[in-house]
DNA sequence: AGTCGAATCGGACTAGAGTCCGCTTCATGG
DNA sequence: CCATGAAGCGGACTCTAGTCCGATTCGACT
């Protein structure tokens, strides 16, 4: 009964137990055996060297492996996959972020209108971007549908909803998709990158676009 | 060991010879050899029924390679990959919709004001999707970035940014990768497929952020 | 300390995408 | 009709993500 391994999205409406992904919300669920932890921070530390030494493209599964000293089935134990290892590298950042908008400074704090509230979360999110796109995007495109995957995503999403919903848009949620959809890593490396779009003038017309939904 | 590592996206230099992919707006460009033709002919056949009978996840290429009588080599010297497939398996629908906005009747054809003719678009596209969700999903993330591919994509693409400059949206490019990755097929099966969105609430909700952006 | 069940490990294995290159078939002009 | 060279063919091959399961290690409880 594997009834754990946690498979890797595609379940059309299992929703499984789940524990074991600390990704970003969960804080310690689980007291794991002292080598797990040992293993899963060696992957961490060996995955993060690779990735900055070597690009992300050119670093196998394998070569975190071996570069960790452990086993390819440890790899998949503690991250599911490719893209669950790049969301676990993830997470210290998105934490950050994620600070800065339950108890941060206005304007993406609270204590702000909400429509200026999103406006800086965009422009806030942006950036986080700009410094981990390679990650970001490896995060959200290993696998179809990985962009979202419960963690971080569902974290956004609310709190665009909650502050689109605030502003009394029709169908909040849908708009915060809309708005998420634009950030994806994939679409905004299209546009720094292929298209070589400045990031001021980018910043700067998804700010527009952040606005035009709040009206 | 090897220092090339030329990333598979984000087309560096390579760019080979890469004539023959008639993909959409190429109508006749080379006198393609008969057996070519015909082996082209029998490889759209075979996948297209093979989708349609065992869904598109469970094929792969070996399968539609076998089923079409020619080998692998072939198939990619046709298709070039996976996704170079299923966008040649949507050219004809595509072809359809892309008349219709040309030369139709409005509000998706000319002869209306751009905001009209842009909300018809979001209207005409999402059904477009709703009949070939799975293709267009193949099509679009077989690999990093596919979903960018010249091609149909180019055409929507500058369809929305000239309505919208009509409509003196600043931007009017971004503004269309907006809406455009809001109808991404990733994006549309999450909200009609894992989400279970009803559909007319998802095609209303829509309209109203394209409304928003012709602001 | 010694036992024992269970959690964890690790590397051989599977599967499928995409490449390579020697062989075959076409179509042109002599 | 035949020679010829180039376009096209095909299948063996490589490469990597992800799986499986026997061996190993942990740590709770005597």
């Amino acid at each position: 009964m594997d009834s754990d391994s946690s498979g890797p999205q595609s379940g059309s409406s299992k929703i499984p137990i789940d524990i074991s992904f600390p990704t970003v919300p969960v804080e310690v669920s689980l007291p794991l055996r002292a080598d797990a932890v040992r293993n899963r921070a060696k992957v961490l530390e060996a995955a993060g060297r690779l990735f900055a030494e070597r690009g992300v493209e050119s670093v196998t599964m394998d070569d975190v492996a071996a570069a960790a000293g452990v086993g390819k089935g440890t790899l998949y134990r503690h991250f599911g996959d490719k893209s669950g290892l790049a969301t676990a590298l993830l997470d210290q950042r998105e934490t950050e972020l994620q600070k800065g908008i339950l108890s941060g400074r206005p304007p993406l704090g609270p204590g702000m209108g909400p429509a200026d509230r999103l406006v800086a979360f965009t422009t806030a999110y942006l950036g986080f971007l700009r410094e981990s796109l390679d990650i970001v995007l490896l995060s959200q495109t290993s696998t179809t549908g990985a962009r979202f995957r419960p963690g971080a995503h569902a974290f956004w999403r609310r709190h665009c909803s909650y502050l689109l919903e605030q502003c009394r848009a029709p169908e909040p949620d849908i708009a915060a998709d809309v708005l998420l959809a634009a950030l994806s890593a994939e679409q905004v490396q299209h546009w720094l990158v292929d298209q070589g779009l400045p990031f001021d003038r980018l910043s700067a017309a998804l700010v527009q676009v952040t606005r035009s939904l709040t009206a």
